[in-house]
DNA sequence: GCCAACGTTGGC
DNA sequence: GCCAACGTTGGC
């Protein structure tokens, strides 16, 4: 079954511009360090699950534009690579700790804000609007991703 | 830059 | 297993 997901990226080290600009529209999804959202993208996404786009820590927060799972799981190679950021030293080819999937941008939105989604009554629900919410993937409901998509994006 | 909220670490 | 200290997130 089709799910549905909101995936948070900073847009100064990957915009939904950046992520349409890469080779296939797609971008593997390094970086994750928590382990609730490692495990949506080790043991619940599928291929085609629709992603809402969202940009964090920016002048303005907010969806910015879709896109889609483009495979199956496998292990961030950042987290092996002594040299980045996301170097994890408790991590091996062997036993990797941090997986991730690719995602395929699909296009750009016009930007729905933060304070439009909290806006809403329909989306009071949705993970990231909750007090202290801070996890960098959340799944969204069917009704919240149609009235997302739908409603939302037709009147920006 | 501030700060609330949350996750992780590590001593005990 | 508890929990204080610390680090991080992310909106403002």
């Amino acid at each position: 079954m089709m799910q549905y997901w909101l995936m948070k990226s900073e847009p100064d080290e990957v915009s939904i511009d950046d992520a349409l600009a890469a080779p296939a529209q797609t971008v593997a999804w390094t970086g994750v360090r928590n382990y609730q959202a490692r495990n949506f993208m080790r043991d619940a996404m599928r291929a085609g699950d629709g992603v809402l786009f969202y940009h964090s820590s920016c002048a303005e927060p907010g969806i910015a534009g879709l896109a889609e799972v483009a495979g199956t799981p496998y292990p961030d190679p950042t987290q092996f690579d002594s040299a980045s950021k996301y170097y994890d030293p408790k991590a091996s080819p062997q036993q990797p700790r941090w997986m991730l999937v690719d995602v395929r941008a699909l296009k750009k939105t016009p930007l729905i804000p933060l304070a439009a989604l909290r806006a809403h009554e329909e989306l009071a629900d949705m993970q990231i609007l909750q007090r202290g919410s801070r996890l960098s993937i959340t799944p969204v409901t069917p009704a919240q991703w149609r009235f997302i998509t739908g409603r939302l994006m037709k009147q920006a």
